[in-house]
DNA sequence: GTCTGCCAG
C-alpha cells in the first residue's frame, strides 16, 4: 500500500520490537507486588538462617517472586529450588507464570513436576510441585540431596502430605548440617493463623510478615440462630438482590452436589416470578464433580445488567478464584470426612466450619473490591467454633503415611516430629494393618519386609498396593491392575438423580454376580473394546474423565512392575484368581452371613449390610470382603467382592484363627 | 433401598 505524501499525515503508528512493551508490563507489575520493598531484607534473612517463616495474605506475591529474588541473588548456590503446592493446577498455572516472567520457556529455568506430568529438565533451578510429588521424591532421597531450598508453601493448609514435608525436611535439613553437607534451607509460608505455632515448632524460626492486597470486607452475623441454614441463604440471596447494583456477584458457601443442585433449582424457581426492577439471575453451581465445562460457567463474565449466583461447595474456599464475587453469604457449614480408628469406619457429616475456614470464606468477597460477608449464624455461635481446623493427619487412616516414612528409614514413628500428633492409637492401628499386610516385620522394629518395600514403590493405600504384589502368584496381574486403578480414582460411575432408573437399567448388562469389583472390570473391557468412544460413555452413564484418569493411572503402576519385574499375566475368565488377589489385600474387611440373613463384620463383630449401590444388593453370598464401611442410617459395606471362606483363612491364618470363619 | 466435602501420589 502507497502513502500519499501529500495528504495530511496520518495518526503515527507505535510500534515495538518484538514484544519490549509486554516485557516492560510485567516488570512493572513485578515492581508493584507489595512484597517487593521487603526483597532484600526477606533475602538477608533466608542467608542468616536455616529457616525462615513467612506470613502474607493471598496477592503479595510471595509464591512467584521469592523464588526468583533467592535465585537472583544466588542463594540457591546452583542447585534446585523446590516450592511445594497443595494442588497441582496451582503448580503448574503458577510456574508458567514465573516462567514468563524470567522470558524463559516452561521446563528451561522455571518448570514444574506433578503425577502424569514432569515438565524440568537438567536445566530447571525453579521448581514448582505439588507437595505429594516431593514427599514421594523424598522415599527414594530422604536428605532431599538435589535441593538447596524447599519452600513450603499455603503451609497454613495442612494436608498430610505437607505435615509429613514439615518432619521430613526438618529432619534432612538437621542430618545435612551433621554430616558436613551442603545446607538445607527452609521456608514455610502461611497466611496469617497460628503463627507460633509454626514458628515453635521450626526452632524458632523468624518470621516474616507481607501485606496483602485485600480488599475491606463488612462482616454481618445473624441476629439470630438459624434452624435451616438453606432457607436462611435464599432469603438472604434475595434480600442481596434486591439491594445491590447489577454486576455484583454472589457467592453462596453450601456443603455437598445434592443440596446445591436442589439450590439452584429453587433459586432459579423463585427468580422467575421476581417482579420489578431488579437484575437477571444467572445462577450456576459449583463442585468438584461438576463435569468441566459447567464448570467453566462460573468463570465467564457476567453480562451487563445482569447478576451471577454461584452456589459452591468449599471448591471455591481456596482452589477455585472467581471474579467479580462482592457478595458471601456463608453457611457456616462443611462436609467433612471423620475416620474412626477404632472400628475402621469413614462417615461424612455436616459439621462446623472452624474460625479459619469462615475468615477464608470471608476473603472471597474482597478480591477485587470492597465486599460484605452475611454470616448465617451469630456471633455466640461463631466463638464456639474451633480456631482452626482439625489438620487432616489426625483425621485419617495413616497406614500410607506409616509406610512411607518407615520406607524413608524413619522407625521410631511413634515419636516422629510432627507438628500436631496423630493420636498413638490412630498409628498403632496403622502399625498393626501393616503388619497384617506382611508389609512390617511382625516384632517391635518396625522394620520393613521386602514385599513392604515394594509396597511403599507404589502410590496406592497399602492394601491395594499388596493386591499388585499378589497378582504374581494368582498370575492375573493384568486384571488387577484394571481394579485396582479403578479403585484408585474418582468413582466412573455417573449417575445422574432424574435419569437413576435409566442409568442403572443401561448398566445392567456388565454387572456380576460376583461383586462390584468384577463388575468394574467388566465395564472397563468394555469400555476399551470401543476404543474410549464418547458416546459410549454417555449412553452408559460412565464418567469419562474419570475412567482417563484410571488409565493414565493403570499405566503409571504398569511402569512400577515392570520395575518390580512382575510377570503381565492375564486369568482370562477364570475371576476366582482375581479375588483370590483381592482377598489378600482387603481379608480384614470381610463380612459374614448369619442365620437371620444379616452380615457382621468378622473383623468387629457388629452388624453391616451391603449398600444399595452395589452389585450384590439383591444377593446373599456367604462370604464378601468389601473396600469401605459408610455409616449413614445404618453401617454400610460399599464396594463388594464375593469370596470363599477358605480363601479369607488362607490368607491370613493368624488373623483368622481368632475370628475364625463360622461356616 | 442409598444421599460422597476437597485434594494428592
Amino acid at each position: 500500500m502507497m502513502l500519499n505524501t501529500s495528504e495530511p499525515s496520518p495518526k503515527r503508528m507505535k510500534f515495538s520490537q518484538n514484544g519490549d512493551d509486554h516485557y516492560a508490563k510485567i516488570k512493572e507489575e513485578r515492581f508493584k507486588l507489595p512484597i517487593r520493598p521487603v526483597k532484600h531484607k526477606l533475602i538477608q534473612e533466608v542467608q542468616r538462617h536455616p529457616t525462615v517463616i513467612i506470613i502474607g495474605e493471598t496477592g503479595s506475591g510471595k509464591t512467584t517472586q521469592i523464588p526468583q529474588y533467592l535465585y537472583e541473588a544466588g542463594v540457591h548456590r546452583n542447585s534446585i529450588i523446590a516450592i511445594t503446592q497443595p494442588r497441582k493446577v496451582a503448580a503448574i498455572t503458577v510456574s508458567q507464570r514465573v516462567a514468563l516472567e524470567k522470558r524463559s520457556d516452561i521446563g528451561d529455568l522455571v518448570g514444574y513436576c506433578v503425577r502424569f506430568d514432569d515438565s524440568t529438565t537438567e536445566k530447571t533451578k525453579i521448581k514448582y510441585m505439588t507437595d505429594g510429588m516431593l514427599l514421594r521424591e523424598s522415599i527414594l532421597d530422604p536428605l532431599m540431596k538435589r535441593y538447596s531450598i524447599v519452600i513450603l508453601d499455603e503451609a497454613h493448609e495442612r494436608t498430610i502430605q505437607t505435615d509429613v514435608l514439615f518432619g521430613v525436611v526438618k529432619s534432612a535439613q538437621r542430618q545435612r548440617q551433621r554430616n558436613g553437607m551442603r545446607p538445607l534451607k527452609v521456608i514455610v509460608m502461611s497466611a496469617t493463623m497460628d503463627v507460633d505455632h509454626f514458628s515453635q515448632y521450626f526452632n524458632k524460626a523468624p518470621v516474616l510478615y507481607l501485606e496483602g492486597r485485600q480488599f475491606p470486607i463488612r462482616v454481618m452475623f445473624s441476629k439470630e440462630e438459624q434452624s435451616d441454614y438453606l432457607f436462611s441463604s435464599l432469603v438472604t440471596l434475595f434480600q442481596i438482590h434486591r439491594e445491590a447494583p447489577a454486576q455484583e456477584d454472589i457467592l453462596i458457601f453450601l456443603t455437598g452436589q445434592e443440596e446445591i443442585e436442589s439450590a439452584v433449582k429453587s433459586i432459579k424457581d423463585i427468580s422467575s416470578t421476581l417482579m420489578g426492577n431488579v437484575p437477571n439471575m444467572i445462577v450456576c453451581p459449583l463442585y468438584a464433580a461438576l463435569p468441566p465445562q459447567q464448570q467453566l460457567k462460573v468463570f465467564q463474565k457476567t453480562p451487563k445488567g445482569c447478576r451471577k449466583v454461584i452456589v459452591s461447595t468449599n471448591v471455591a474456599e481456596t482452589s477455585v478464584t472467581i471474579s467479580g464475587v462482592r457478595f458471601v453469604i456463608d453457611s457456616g457449614k462443611v462436609k467433612a470426612k471423620i475416620y474412626n480408628s477404632r472400628g475402621g469406619l469413614d462417615l461424612m457429616k455436616v459439621v462446623n466450619l472452624s474460625q479459619a475456614q469462615a475468615q477464608q470464606r470471608c476473603g472471597r468477597a474482597g478480591r477485587e473490591a470492597p465486599g460484605s460477608c452475611y454470616r448465617l449464624y451469630t456471633e455466640q455461635q461463631y466463638d464456639t467454633f474451633k480456631k482452626t481446623t482439625v489438620p487432616e493427619i489426625q483425621r485419617c487412616n495413616l497406614a500410607s503415611v506409616v509406610l512411607q516414612l518407615v520406607a524413608m528409614g524413619i522407625h521410631d514413628v511413634i515419636n516422629f516430629d510432627f507438628m500436631d500428633k496423630p493420636s498413638p492409637e490412630a498409628i498403632h492401628t496403622a502399625v498393626e494393618q501393616l503388619k497384617l499386610l506382611g508389609a512390617l516385620e511382625n516384632n517391635d522394629e518396625a522394620k520393613l519386609t521386602p514385599a513392604g518395600k515394594n509396597m511403599a514403590a507404589f502410590p496406592l493405600d497399602p492394601r491395594l498396593s499388596k493386591v499388585v504384589l499378589a497378582a504374581k502368584d494368582f498370575e492375573c496381574l493384568e486384571e488387577i491392575l484394571t481394579i485396582v486403578s479403578l479403585l484408585s480414582v474418582d468413582s466412573i460411575l455417573f449417575t445422574p438423580q432424574n435419569k437413576r432408573e435409566h442409568a442403572l437399567a443401561v448398566r445392567e448388562k456388565f454387572m456380576s454376580s460376583e461383586g462390584d469389583h468384577i463388575t468394574l472390570l467388566n465395564i472397563y473391557k468394555a469400555y476399551k473394546g470401543v476404543q474410549g468412544n464418547k458416546a459410549w460413555c454417555q449412553e452408559n452413564f460412565i464418567n469419562q474423565r474419570n475412567m482417563r484418569t484410571a488409565i493414565d493411572v493403570r499405566r503409571q503402576l504398569r511402569e512400577i512392575c515392570v520395575k518390580q519385574s512382575l510377570p503381565f499375566n492375564t486369568c482370562g475368565l477364570d475371576t476366582a484368581s482375581v479375588r483370590k488377589c483381592l482377598v489378600s489385600g482387603f481379608f480384614m474387611n470381610s463380612a459374614e452371613l448369619q442365620r437371620e440373613g444379616e452380615y457382621i463384620s468378622l473383623s468387629t463383630r457388629k452388624p453391616v449390610t451391603i449398600h444399595p449401590s452395589s452389585a450384590l444388593f439383591h444377593c446373599k453370598p456367604s462370604y464378601v470382603i468389601y473396600n469401605e464401611l459408610v455409616q449413614t442410617s445404618k453401617c454400610y459395606m460399599r464396594d463388594l467382592c464375593v469370596v470363599d471362606a477358605a480363601w479369607l483363612y488362607d490368607s491370613a491364618p493368624s488373623y483368622f484363627k481368632k475370628k475364625k470363619p463360622t461356616g
